[in-house]
RNA sequence: GGUCCGGUGGCGGAACUGGCAGACGCGUUGGACUUAAAAUCCAAUUCCAUUAAACCGGAGUGAGGGUUCGAUUCCCUCCCGGACCACCA
């Protein structure tokens, strides 16, 4: 017998699939498209680990069962390779960025190139070439000219060591992502795309994503974080004695709950806000003041944001704010627990009801003044509501400083003129009522999502493609001249100044301005690494295409992307900026759909043996490269689909491995045998093929792969042990006493019984087995079962629902929902059979001895319940 | 603190819509083969009690309660773990 030599295996069939071209992906219109992809990888130096191809092998196994279903399958690949990394390490090393990305291009792809994946690699990407990035330049001109790029000035963060400013979502609690640094706040000027407009858009169509899963969804909608509240109008005055004198300055805040507003007892502002620079606000204590405002702006983001830390704040002396529902004037502070960014930047306190604001009363001793009560909960009845129309203020909190406590649920309102006795809802919809009608507020929706800073001061990045003129402004570069090619630098290095490092290349910056042809200056900054993974997915479809960012017509056949797999770390990043990019590239009406992904399935990690991450800095990598060597591709491929569910994170283990190898060299072992095969399968072992079929069919759709492949294990354990009863069992000692209970199986039976399973079924198997374990299969199915096409031309196995169908079953007999026994009765037995079979039962005759039964639940096919009195 | 997800043998995990808990794999133990080892093959493997061996029996899916003829699955309370967000008013 022929070992099963999985070197020889793979390698050929890399070759014969590469030389008939296998996976090239057509243009035939005429077949059901099915478009399978994967996060495209940032290709680091360090290489592929084991868990990187996970997803990688999952999407494989789907586009070859869909190839094999009949559809035109598009499963690409590319790399994501503008970004930091490289631009770090070739500082280090000093190689230019586009030397070591090409040199790692080339490690990734051969990498994946052993583990038999069915990319066509003619659609190749790379978010670095210019005539890629050339439509990253385009689409963001093209935002320009729809006003949702623009030029800010505001402050932003900025992280000191990668010397760049930063998005939000580059944020990992305060410091900054890549190098862990504690952010500053930094006001630069920014390009910013105004994602804020799509913020409804990209909420509700959250909705249209049933294919989506819904922790991700979850994590996307908490990221917009749309709050519904009220903006109310409070003014400032600035002496206390001379309350309703003038002149006033209208102050804004943003509250979800303007049911609390009778329960304002100061203002606070954030120190940034504008308000105070104001010159006619008379703040007697201004020293003080500015010394916060200056410490403020000192302190990183990480310190201001420390939850741990104690509230601060300075009380604007002088100054009071009035309330516009009763005219109290209320003190003022300023205070950096209040974000500047964050609604107006600032806010009505209401100690009793918000535990911010609560916390600060106490420290500063402010007066808490209770306005909702806790004793009518909403969770009673109206009717109760309304005869406890004055509640019980002592669960709320407390005047005195002593005791009391917070209380920010939902309640009735109390002490507050006409909303006294309402709910919660019922009171916020009434005062904002109330005050659209005085003028005094407005309804008013935020979010948590801020606009997307675009800006990077750094080398490695798509050049933005405008020019600054003296005489006519911000132009963009015509749509001719693109790509705004990265220029040859001598330093990338950060200038340190705020700079661009492209600042310095003096014959580059200069340029003419196109529109008046007169002197100008290029924009120096890059854009951040998530501009070219925005919309990659569309140029897989049109790669080559020079005169648009993707042909309509072929966009309108391959898009939506049918399944999407990468990690759920992207849930809020790069998943928010492709739909947003997404949704305007189809509002300017380059793209057919308003949705780029109809299905997204994230994929869990997989963790080093030791539990720990894996990283060189635990020396506990494993390189796919060793295991495909040692155990075969084939074996990683059905390991890692095995491991567990796919969505979770699991620790590699290589014993686990082999319990995949000595899987197929089971299969390898059947596939030897394959003359010696009977006309036709066992009935058993056909009812569990179809079985098999029909579950692997249905579990690959969901993604179930670990139990596709434990269930083709069962298929093959059950083949062996029906083809040679003999090699399974014959050194099997039958326990004597059993013996001469029944009857002991035959011995000695040396012919493959008639029980195994037929040339034509295992062909069947070897269909089902091929998306997982792809070199094996086609070399049984073209070296064994002599087939002259490759198995993924086949078509995919449909099952027998004849043949699934069992005759006889096992019935549950329980006796008060205990189970007594099992009994092997026909599939399709009434209730009073039933009943008479397990009455026959010894052990079932033991436990109705001399009870009577009150009830019978009987599920056909399943279960037959006895319950007694 | 908020939101979401999860907790099943020694380990990874399975279990349709509420219906035999522990499939499949690893590990372990015993056996066959071998001069021997590895590899391979066969068998056992939740715990407790009982037994020469077994049948039979009891407990059991983080803890406690509930709904139900019947709960790993549904509901409530609590404990623990993970992910994401986090002074967002």
């Amino acid at each position: 017998m022929e070992k099963y030599n999985h070197q020889e295996i793979e390698a050929k069939w890399h070759k014969k699939w590469d030389e008939e071209k296998l996976y090239q992906v057509g243009e035939d219109k005429s077949r059901p498209k099915y478009y399978v992809l994967d996060m495209f990888p940032y290709p680091s130096g360090a290489g592929l680990h084991v868990g990187h191809p996970k997803g990688y092998i999952a999407t494989d196994i789907l586009a070859r069962m869909k190839m094999m279903g009949g559809f035109n399958v598009l499963h690409p690949m590319g790399w994501d390779a503008f970004g930091l990394p490289a631009e770090n390490f070739a500082l280090k090393n000093k190689v230019h960025p586009a030397t070591q990305t090409a040199k790692n291009v080339v490690t990734y792809k051969s990498q994946l190139q052993k583990i038999g994946l069915t990319y066509d690699w003619d659609r190749e990407i790379n978010t670095t070439d210019p005539e890629y990035y050339k439509w990253t330049q385009w689409a963001f001109i093209k935002m320009w000219e729809k006003g949702l790029a623009y030029e800010s000035t505001a402050p932003i963060i900025w992280c000191p060591s990668c010397q760049t400013g930063l998005a939000m979502e580059d944020l990992e609690e305060g410091r900054c992502e890549r190098c862990g640094s504690e952010i500053e706040r930094k006001p630069m000027k920014q390009w910013v795309i105004k994602i804020t407009a799509y913020a409804d858009r990209l909420l509700n169509d959250l909705d249209k994503l049933s294919g989506w899963e819904d922790s991700i969804k979850e994590m996307q909608k908490n990221w917009i974080g749309r709050s519904e509240g009220a903006e109310i109008n409070f003014s400032l005055v600035c002496h206390p004695e001379r309350s309703g004198a003038e002149p006033r300055d209208p102050l804004k805040v943003f509250t979800t709950r303007p049911d609390t507003l009778f329960g304002v007892t100061y203002v606070v502002l954030a120190p940034e806000h504008e308000i105070i620079k104001n010159e006619k606000l008379i703040i007697k204590n201004k020293k003080e003041v500015d010394q916060y405002i200056n410490e403020a702006k000192k302190k990183s983001d990480l310190q201001r944001t420390d939850l741990n830390k104690d509230k601060t704040g300075v009380k604007l002396e002088g100054v009071m704010a009035v309330n516009p529902a009763n005219g109290e004037e209320v003190p003022v502070f300023i205070a950096d627990y209040v974000l500047p960014n964050y609604g107006t930047g600032a806010i009505m306190a209401v100690p009793a009801h918000d535990e911010r604001d609560f916390e600060f009363a106490r420290k500063y001793d402010l007066p808490i003044k209770t306005v909702v009560s806790s004793f009518c909960h909403p969770e009673r009845s109206d009717s109760e509501v309304k005869d406890l129309k004055i509640a019980d203020p002592s669960r709320g909190a407390q005047d005195d400083k002593g005791g009391g406590d917070v209380f920010c649920d939902d309640g009735v309102n109390i002490n507050s003129d006409f909303l006294n006795g309402l709910k919660t809802a019922e009171a916020k919809k009434k005062m904002i009522e109330w005050l659209e009608k005085e003028g005094k507020g407005k309804m008013k929706v935020n979010y948590k999502l801020n606009d997307w800073v675009f800006s990077r001061q750094r080398y490695w990045g798509e050049p933005i493609p405008f020019v600054h003129c003296a005489k006519c402004g911000t132009v963009p570069v015509a749509e001719k001249d693109l790509p705004v090619r990265l220029p040859e630098v001598e330093h990338y290095e950060p200038t340190g100044t705020g700079e661009s490092p492209l600042a310095n290349i003096s014959d580059w910056v200069n340029t003419t301005c196109p529109k008046c042809g007169g002197q100008a200056k290029r924009e120096t900054n890059t854009m951040p690494q998530w501009a070219g993974s925005s919309w990659y997915y569309l140029r897989y479809i049109d790669p080559k295409n020079s005169q648009a960012l993707v042909d309509k017509e072929k966009e309108k056949y391959w898009s939506p992307v049918d399944f999407y797999v990468g990690g759920a770390e992207h849930a809020t990043r790069h998943l928010i900026y492709a739909r947003f990019w997404h949704k305007f590239l189809f509002d300017i009406g380059a793209v057919n759909y308003d949705e780029p992904f109809t299905r997204l399935q994230h994929v869990g990690l997989i963790i080093g043996e030791d539990g720990r991450k894996m990283s060189k800095r635990w020396g506990n990598v494993i390189n796919p490269d060793d295991i495909i060597e040692k155990f075969g591709a084939d074996a990683m491929r059905v390991y890692e689909m095995f491991m567990g569910p796919f969505g979770a994170s699991c620790a590699w283990s290589t014993n686990g491995l082999t319990g995949a190898r000595k899987f197929l060299d089971h299969v390898w072992a059947i596939s030897e045998s394959i003359e010696q095969r009977t006309e036709n399968s066992g009935k058993e072992i056909s009812s569990l093929l179809h079985k098999t079929i029909k579950k692997i069919s249905e579990d690959i759709a969901e993604f179930k792969l670990n139990t596709c492949v434990s269930a083709m294990m069962i298929l093959t354990n059950e083949i062996e042990k029906k083809t040679h009863p003999v090699s399974r069992g014959s050194n099997y000692r039958y326990p004597p006493r059993l013996a001469e209970l029944g009857t002991p199986p035959a011995e000695g039976n040396s012919h493959p019984s008639q029980e195994g399973i037929s040339r034509e079924d295992f062909a069947k198997f070897i269909q089902i087995l091929a998306p997982f374990a792809p070199h094996l299969a086609e070399e049984i199915w073209q070296e064994k079962l002599g087939n002259q096409a490759s198995v993924f031309k086949s078509v995919w196995p449909k099952f027998d629902p004849e043949l699934i169908k069992d005759e006889t079953i096992n019935l549950i007999v329980q006796i008060n929902g205990k189970l007594r026994a099992t009994i092997s009765v026909p599939a399709e037995i009434s209730q009073n059979e039933a009943i008479n079979s397990a009455r026959e039962n010894d052990n079932v005759k033991k436990w109705l001895v001399g009870k009577e039964i009150s009830k019978i639940i009987f599920v056909p096919g399943k279960l037959l319940n006895i319950v007694l009195k």
